[in-house]
This record gives structure tokens, sequence and C-alpha cells, in this order.
DNA sequence: CTTCTTGTTACTGA
DNA sequence: ATCAGTAACAAGAA
């Protein structure tokens, strides 16, 4: 699943291969990916280039220019894989085989650009987008997004007005994107097992020491999840097909039954705002 | 075969 | 007004 670390790995790489790049082509081969009429959106693009990349949440945000920009998530399985001239890659959605080559099976659409280098998206349960918009979209888009949590904002005193009157678990709190931005179920059992906090605490339980644990906890994991190219468990890779190695650091996520690193007692797993939740509950309170 | 997986939106009901 | 829960989307793993 990527979330914030694994879209800000891709962009961040993206960012340094891609720009000013001219598209001389645009294969679109499931349709429904595209959430614009397809001949404009083909029109709109061919002979541009992308002059930014930026990244909202888990939202990636090409600029093509003032007035237009490509959104592009990914949702749970999307992947987006950029290639030079005749670099074969590992990646894919097959990452076993070291030789896959692209476009593949889920390639919904890519670019190619002059010098024949290409950005593939591919997107093996088909649930994310790519969408073209102006400056008034885009504005109205990012207006639904809440603070970003490694930007400066993102300061103790604001998670404290976010927690303002709100009444609900800490789980759906962190997950929920028009609060905080970019957070997923990786991060959020992640952030709350090293706050010592239950996924089901009530915000307005919890205490000052909790709440700046949270904030902390939430800035240090994303930031290390960073220095490691995200959580790759499946589907997620990098722009260049390549695995996140922060899973090597997963304190509680994806260790149901397991022993907890801390106390040695088994990792629950149970359901919170309709996700799976995984939980020492020896260790959160 | 069934069940589970999850980001987001839409919808229902409390 | 808020919030919880569920379905939907789709395809694969177990």
């Amino acid at each position: 699943m990527p979330e914030l670390p694994e879209i800000e790995t891709i962009k961040n790489d993206l960012a340094v291969k891609l720009l000013n790049k001219k598209i001389v082509q645009i294969k679109v081969n499931l349709p429904k990916i595209v959430k614009n009429p397809l001949a404009g959106f083909l029109k709109k693009l061919i002979n541009e280039s992308f002059k930014k990349v930026n990244r909202r949440g888990k939202l990636m945000i090409f600029e093509i220019n003032k007035d237009l920009f490509l959104l592009i998530h990914l949702r749970m399985t999307g992947q987006l894989i950029y290639q030079e001239k005749g670099v074969v890659i590992a990646g894919g959605h097959s990452d076993t085989k070291l030789d896959f080559s692209l476009p593949g099976k889920h390639t919904h659409l890519y670019f190619t650009f002059a010098d024949k280098s290409q950005l593939f998206f591919n997107d093996l349960r088909q649930f994310g987008y790519a969408k073209l918009v102006d400056k008034k979209e885009l504005d109205q888009t990012l207006l639904r997004f809440g603070v970003e949590p490694l930007s400066a904002d993102f300061t103790l005193q604001k998670l404290k007005d976010l927690l303002k009157n709100k009444k609900r678990n800490i789980k759906a709190f962190l997950l929920d994107q028009q609060v905080i931005a970019g957070i997923g179920n990786i991060y959020a059992d992640e952030i709350l097992f090293a706050s010592k906090v239950f996924p089901l605490r009530r915000t307005e339980t919890l205490n000052a020491k909790e709440i700046a644990d949270i904030h902390t906890n939430t800035k240090k994991i994303l930031q290390k999840a960073i220095k490691y190219r995200g959580t790759t468990f499946n589907n997620y890779v990098d722009s260049e097909g390549k695995k996140g190695s922060f899973l090597n650091f997963l304190q509680v996520y994806q260790r149901a039954n397991k022993p907890c690193l801390k106390c040695k007692s088994i990792i629950k797993k149970i359901k919170v705002a309709g996700r799976g939740t995984s939980l020492c509950q020896k260790c959160q309170k």
C-alpha cells in the first residue's frame, strides 16, 4: 500500500529523471484508469512535458503548465515505474522475475518521452487513476486534504487543535485524509505502537504525553520510512521497480501472531475503522 | 470453494 | 453535525 513515504520516494526519484522531457507517445490500455475524456487527455499531453512533480498526501501532482496538472493516485496496488531506453529492470507485479519487461499485463497507461525513456502506470487491482485538471479543479481537490504531517505546519499545538472536539477512535483519526494527509494502515499501526496507545482509544481520553508521543512518532516514523524508501511486502515498488526496505523496521504491522518485539506477548489482530489492525495488548493502553 | 487483503467515496443509520 | 459501518471497485493469495 503506497502511503506518504512511498509516494514521496517515487516523487523525489521522478523529479530528477523525467522533468522537461517531451512526451512523444501516450498509450492507454485501460481507458477507465483515465478520468477524463480520452481524446482531450491525449491532446493536452502530447508534445508537452512535466515541469514539476509534487505530492499532497498520497496524491502525485505533475505540473504541465500553470493551468494544467496531471494527478496520479496509486490507491492500493498502483506502481509508477520509469525506464530509460534499453534498461531492463526488476519489478512489475511479477517481482520474482528479475527480467520483468514493461509494458506488462497490468500496465494500463504509459508515456514515451523524446529520449525513448518511458513511464509506466501499472495497477493490478485497477483502483488507481490518472486525471488531468486545471488550476481551479486542482485547488478544489487539495482543499479536501488535511495537514501534511512532515510540514512545519504540523506542530504539537496543531495536533491538539485537530483533536479538539473530535470523538472517535485514534486510529480512525490518523487514517482520515481530511485531518492529516498521507497516513495509511501500515504507518497508523506503527505510530500507535510506538506511542503505546491502543488503536481503539477515544481521542478525548488521550493525555498530554500520549498526544505528544503520537506527534513525535508520526514525524519520526514517516521520515525513517522515507529514508529506507518505503515499505514493500507485496506490490509496492519505487520508480525503478525496486522494493523499499522499511519492512525490516516494522514493529507491529504484519506481525500478527508473532511475539511483540518489546514484551514478547503475542501480537493481536483486530478490526478498527474497517481495517486490519495489529497491536500489542500489553504495550498499548 | 470461502475469506481476506486496502484507499477512497457513497451511502445509511445512529 | 459527527461518526460508525458497509458496499463498491478488482484481482490475487491462502
